[in-house]
DNA sequence: AATGAATGAGCATTCATTCAT
DNA sequence: CATGAATGAATGCTCATTCAT
């Protein structure tokens, strides 16, 4: 139907077209991904989605893996800007962290299971530049957001900024799994009262708890 | 050597025998996960490791995902276990709890591997009385454990004993996952210092914040 | 048409069906490289030939190179017999070796090409006791045969038996390469005059010239 | 460093410049053959390796195999050479001749490999003028260098010095293949003693009484 | 109940060749 | 002439699952 779907038979010679057809590939990896709760994609649907021939997407990237890296790659970027841009708004906190957060993954539903994907086939088929070249962009974006956190409560101690971006990302995993487990029986809405989770509320909740230690902390010691 | 190691020419009639099979089936599967970071088991492997046929493990799981969340049943057994005796002793808190968890960790390293690849891959070949059978079980078990905490501290409010444990599993998982990842370039303490995490000060300084939050929290409100 | 290219719905139970089966498989792989002057096998190929599924194949062999190998390995156990034969016979000699060559050779024209394919592409995917075990059973073989060449010719120095036996391979070889060359243009006879063989006669006389020489080495050093 | 390494922008008009093109292309391939002892060439390598691009690879040969057969034609005009400056010296004979050979098989280990290759995989992709080329080539070489070895030796019948070189051929490939089987277990000297050969001695041997007989059988008939 | 032989769908990756630029 | 982007056929091997014995 798109463009995008249909062969492209252009070539893709200026860098700017290079660029659009590893953004292609990208989208249509990420696409797939987003089909259901527990789908991947397999090369040459990548291929067949982004209007290329399987050999193609090999001259974009190094292996199967290096996609999986590279929209995930992407998507933290988008959940860091997000970020970034509640830390912006007057009141930042945890609750705007965390409707930020909502927001990124009302979109992204597939993030986490990207995020895992990654982690645990990753070992093999990533050559080690991109693979640190992917660690250090996200200890950049760790550092830096940390870091913006601590300039808004002068009274925080340092590191305490990145803690709680690590605990937030803890949080937001681990609740997600719990909230969201595809084992849900057909049928449905057979889940244990006990593992029903208000996803928002109870990862703000826990944010706000963690925020405000952090910052008594300081102050605390700050006396 | 040991016996489940031999070929099981025996068949297995009383129900003893069968649990027994049964047994030796999920410590053959726990066995082979434990062997590296990121290893996972073949049907043919387990049926090897706990002398039976490669048929036979199929006569006690319906599919090798069944196997997958039998032994992920019983580690979180396991860990609940471990996590009651914390709660058990003197000075009953985040500290204990943290350090239940590590211990646990110690022996069973695999457990968030086999957590995810549980919650990732599962939709597909369980049985929805297994599924739910899984889920109730987890859902009792953090039912009771989390009345248990709201019972050591009265103030707590309601429901805040079951919200601390998943948090706690948010935070154990998501941790782990930040600190544990196999995508550490050959060669080795390259890894950022952002992502470097002391993994059991982390954690137990985050459930502190969140068990005081708790606490505070209902004690604010009897006021 | 054949019973062996229908499905082979029969299960291999007994060691003997199992070797009915490798044997089977060894067959088809035969016959698929003596299609043509060029032409080698895919595992599919084998496995329809067979009538079998491809999976089934690798329960028998462990690579597709492991087939290759065990064709060529029964290859040279006919042809060593052919040679053994031709030595039983009456007037034993370079003439008889190379009647019994020709005589295999007609009936295993692709002998050369697998010989040469196992040398070339064996390195990688063949375990190394599979690999051992066919050079020691070569090694037996011209062992076994250069002594009974000897014993024709007690006068012959000992080891010219097996030199016999390696110079006669390399000449079966080298003139077998030079005279069926696929190189031949399409259309035919074209073939140089120098490079026209009559592969009998040529193999025959050097043959004999070097088995003269060899006993006359052997008459001269003992006078 | 190397000019041909480099890519070549300037436009091949002259045919000097395309003969130079050519032999980039070719001093490639023969480079990567000789990498290791079962390395082959990709087109991509080549084209690097030889500062060019891939397509224009294409516009000096057209196919892969032509390559092949380009660099075994050349290898091949060495060794005539090589031949027939040993053919040219004092005391011509076979010692001279296997010096010659292994002189230059030190330098193109490869070339059995390349022959072999040639012969095997070439059917398809080779124009039939290429490979008629080919062929006369070399039977015009053998020709011309048999005759030169009979002048050395008149009484030697017409047709012997071909045969000769023939038989020399061929002992020097079967020999080859048989001493150094890449089939070498990991660890290396197992190999049986029955396959060991001194690869020099056991074809100088061979060469000599080949041609001794020829030249008895010669005179033989003379008288 | 137990066995293990048979199945066959599933898949990443390579690479010679073409052709638009 | 030169380029290098695009192609897509080709293929060995794995492994969960079934089912005849």
């Amino acid at each position: 139907m798109t463009k995008s779907q249909l062969r492209a038979h252009t070539r893709a010679v200026a860098p700017a077209d290079k660029s659009e057809r590893r953004a292609a590939i990208l989208a249509a990896a990420e696409a797939l991904m987003r089909r259901g709760p527990s789908t991947t994609f397999v090369v040459e649907e990548i291929a067949q989605r982004a209007g290329l021939a399987k050999g193609t997407v090999y001259l974009y990237f190094g292996s199967r893996e290096e996609i999986l890296l590279a929209v995930h790659d992407a998507q933290m970027d988008e959940l860091f800007e997000a970020l970034g841009a509640a830390l912006a708004r007057p009141r930042a906190g945890a609750g705007r962290m965390t409707r930020a957060v909502l927001g990124f993954l009302k979109h992204r539903p597939e993030f986490f299971r990207l995020s895992t994907a990654c982690h645990g086939a990753l070992e093999g088929s990533v050559s080690s530049a991109v693979s640190r070249a992917h660690r250090e962009a996200v200890a950049e974006q760790l550092t830096a957001l940390g870091g913006r956190i601590e300039k808004l409560h002068p009274a925080m101690r340092p590191g305490e900024g990145l803690t709680l971006l690590k605990n937030c990302y803890s949080l937001m995993l681990g609740l997600w799994q719990i909230a969201a487990s595809p084992l849900r029986v057909a049928g449905g809405p057979d889940t244990p009262a006990a593992l029903r989770i208000d996803y928002e509320s109870q990862l703000a909740a826990a944010l706000t708890d963690l925020w405000n230690a952090a910052v008594l902390r300081g102050e605390g010691s700050a006396t």
